[in-house]
RNA sequence: GGAAGGGUGGCCGAGCGGUUUAAGGCACCGGUCUUGAAAACCGGCGUGGGUGCAAGCCCACCGUGGGUUCGAAUCCCACCCCUUCCGCCA
């Protein structure tokens, strides 16, 4: 959510940033909209003014016992409360036309984000490791079904396309995984775990921006309420509508949850295998800093992220996105792609965003300053740490061996009862 | 699902049609006193918005949205949330 009072100061910031994103100039018309509604209110507060005095007029008028000019007043407030409503009408519909322009409108990118349409124009910041060659590398879901222990079949009975069952010990390594990234972040990087719910209300899918504008994307619920996509929509939403203090940022939480996606927009795409399901685990790290910090705590965060793969051992690169290529909140994001083997390319298994205050004006979020007046919206930052989903794939398709079996990397052995390969 | 009670500034809490300009306390900030601190005392201290060069003036806000009224934190309606009890339940 932007502040249209910083719109009106930087107009020309503000429509340079759309353009970085590939969008029009929304300045003037936004402007004009909040004259509208600035001149709706002024003429409406003229109108209470008089209102207010009035009243008190008549409340004197009544304890001295002036019935007649008490009556005379209160036919000039009558004919006063005529002009009221339409214009309490001009100030909701131009603050509403207003509202929805910037609800809708994506954060603006960071001054040092690459400028660039799509994922084509994203850039490479640094590597880690380097793929094996592995010519007879299969896919992960080869792999899987060989062993009998990933079944796409028997999920599509009962729950349709992109869903898969997995068993015996894949479901232990999915889940090894999934330990082994929560300890390491609550143990090794300061971050408190948090269990949360997976069913939340609009105003929580609002705040972090998911609505109104990507409801699509989303799994509803009766009772209205939806799945959450991420959980980085529960653990942000964790300083909505509060007033922190300034010594207690930054606020690290992490949680390990299923994440609930529709796909609506990517249909055809990545139909085989367990990399795009409609319920996948992830492990999700969530910052709240001031807005001083949040630069260095986004690189921080990348590196706690960074350090699952590195644990595993798995090659990755790391991509910064340029300015086409960014969600809706972000100012800038850093995605991390796994090395596949069996795919034989880099594919995204961690993005992880710096958000400033887009997410906390639209949640309130605020703290209080040791030594200044008022309060200031604190910066979020959000990250994977990493998609567990993906991470087995990664897993399964670098420890594959030449025989069909795949080694269980060093740190999940002590998540998985020391188990050292599976199949073979 | 049924019943009752409740949502007031950063926090606690009073107010239940017009001397409310939302009492009082805590916390916080400044000052007096003190070698320093604590205590005590004095003063300050909500948010958003409109207007103005500024000092200021004005408007709105007591869970949310409607309504009644000349005037609403206060009365009415709907909804949301919290607490307690009962029922059901992993």
């Amino acid at each position: 959510m932007h502040d249209i009072r910083w719109i009106r100061d930087n107009p020309e910031l503000f429509d340079q940033g759309l353009a970085k994103r590939g969008l029009a100039p929304l300045s003037a018309r936004l402007i004009g909209l909040d004259d509208k509604r600035k001149d709706a209110v002024s003429a409406l507060q003229v109108a209470q003014e008089r209102r207010n005095a009035l009243s008190k007029e008549i409340g004197e008028a009544k304890r001295q016992k002036d019935e007649a000019r008490a009556q005379v007043l209160q036919a000039d407030v009558a004919r006063l409360k005529d002009t009221m409503p339409s214009l309490e009408q001009a100030e909701r519909e131009a603050l509403a036309d207003l509202d929805a322009i910037l609800v809708s409108t994506p954060n603006l990118p960071g001054a040092n984000v690459p400028v660039g349409a799509d994922e084509k124009d994203n850039v490479e910041r640094h590597k880690f490791g380097t793929p094996k060659d592995m010519p007879f590398a299969k896919q992960h879901f080869e792999l899987g079904e060989a062993f009998g222990l990933m079944d796409f079949e028997a999920a599509a009975r009962m729950s349709g396309a992109r869903f898969v069952i997995l068993r015996g010990q894949l479901a232990r390594m999915e889940r090894a995984l999934g330990q082994f990234m929560v300890d390491l972040h609550t143990n090794e990087h300061g971050y408190t775990e948090i269990a949360p719910p997976l069913l939340v209300r609009d105003e929580a899918m609002f705040g972090t921006a998911q609505l109104p504008k990507f409801r699509d994307d989303q799994f509803a619920v009766s009772g209205g309420m939806w799945l959450i996509p991420t959980a980085e929509v529960p653990l942000t939403n964790l300083v909505r509508e509060t007033v922190l203090s300034e010594e207690e940022l930054p606020l690290r939480f992490t949680g390990l949850t299923a994440c609930f996606r529709s796909e609506a927009g990517a249909a055809g795409r990545d139909t085989r295998g367990m990399l795009r399901q409609h319920q996948f685990m992830k492990c999700e790290l969530v910052s709240i800093t001031t807005p001083e910090t949040s630069a260095t705590e986004h690189e921080r965060m990348l590196a706690c992220a960074e350090t699952v793969l590195k644990r595993l051992d798995v090659p990755y690169r790391v991509m910064t996105l340029c300015s086409g290529d960014m969600g809706f909140g972000a100012m800038k994001t850093y995605d991390i792609e796994a090395w596949l083997p069996g795919q034989k390319t880099y594919r995204e298994i961690s993005s992880c965003s710096v958000c400033g205050d887009f997410q906390a004006r639209r949640m309130n979020a605020r703290y209080r300053l040791k030594d200044e007046k008022g309060t200031r919206f604190v910066h979020t930052l959000n990250g994977s740490g990493i998609a567990v989903g993906r991470a087995l794939i990664a897993v399964l398709e670098n420890y594959q061996n030449e025989d069909g079996s795949v080694t269980v990397p060093e740190v999940l052995r002590p998540y998985m009862g020391g188990m050292t390969r599976i199949g073979g």
